[in-house]
DNA sequence: TTGATTTATTAATGTAGATGAATGCGATTA
DNA sequence: TAATCGCATTCATCTACATTAATAAATCAA
């Protein structure tokens, strides 16, 4: 599931685009969004709040697919920023094409499994988000994406996990702290 | 989109069952998890921390469907409870009914917009608890459900805010002062 | 109706995490 | 070779919200 070959199948006239680090691909704001599939590197979405604030709503490394569903459910503008992280490749989808209206079946059920997988992390996202401490959701992230630090800077796991830098900097001081007594 | 006759055509052995209020209809730990489509009444997810405090995923009044999709895509036993807040009818389908492989062609159509829609609600959800005050989520909460807050105790307004219910009742009375001054 | 149980509100106090500022440390560019 | 920039860390202070406790109102059970 969620293969490489099970997406490519979805979209025939997907084109596969290199973006350097640091790219931004998708601008909030945009009214025709795209879909982008990871072939290499690294992508994440992101809101800007109204005091310039980031926060970090998905990371998308190798096999995984970034897009803005509710924009594209809602055929809204998106509120979402998607840049690099790394030079990356990407597979660009149009919206259209996960627009359920305008799918074949043999796509939909492809699709479908992509689909329950995300509703399942941001299911478990909500929850933790409402009930665990920052400490908490910092070593969970730890233990879901054990890859993803050595790739990402700190500020950007802070912003993710709904935190300041700061805060996140105090929460590893305290674990190596209490790791030196056991 | 989302209607009744939609819905029932997925699981045509699906049926409509009727609960008293406070009824729970699933448990933390069930491993076999349904999904239930509300025709009636009002029910909700949520679940309890280890501190023994209610955390709500979700309310689900006419025309919603309820369900672990985590529990169901991963085959692992739920960690939501779901209960009636009113007497309810509700259609039960059993979550073989969910699974991609078992479905037709007409009816994983009818699924997908049921599952774009909850991952845009879901998306908007996480950013909401990232970058959002108590009041700024509260005040969404009842732009988005209008006509919620009248059937549910503010109590478990507060615990779908992810804040207490001391904090809600302080929120309300700033609110009601800044009206006076206006 | 009465007593018991839940609910909303208020207030006092505590705390996780935000904010703002200072410091040192690679990395990039000149 | 600096000189500049972004990043992580530390510290002092502040604040939004939690916790605890008390009270009154509303709901439910007998």
């Amino acid at each position: 599931m969620n293969s490489l070959s099970e997406i490519l199948t979805l979209d025939s006239n997907a084109k596969t685009k290199e973006f350097k680090r640091g790219e931004i691909i998708q601008r909030e704001g945009t009214s025709n969004s795209f879909a982008f599939y990871v072939k290499k590197g690294l992508l994440r979405s992101y809101t800007i709040d109204e005091k310039g604030k980031e926060h970090i709503f998905l990371f998308a490394s190798e096999g995984w697919l970034i897009a803005d569903f509710e924009s594209q459910e809602f055929e809204r503008p998106t509120d979402l920023f998607i840049d690099c992280l790394e030079d990356s490749k990407v597979v660009v989808f149009n919206r259209e094409c996960f627009k359920v209206a305008a799918l074949s079946d043999e796509q939909l059920r492809k699709n479908a499994h992509l689909m329950a997988r995300r509703i399942a992390v941001l299911q478990k996202r909500v929850i933790m988000l409402m009930s665990a401490s920052a400490k908490d959701r910092y070593n969970k992230f730890l233990e879901t994406y054990p890859e993803l630090p050595n790739r990402i800077p700190q500020r950007m796991i802070a912003s993710y996990l709904g935190i300041t830098p700061q805060a996140l900097s105090s929460i590893r001081r305290n674990v190596l702290k209490s790791r030196q007594f056991s």
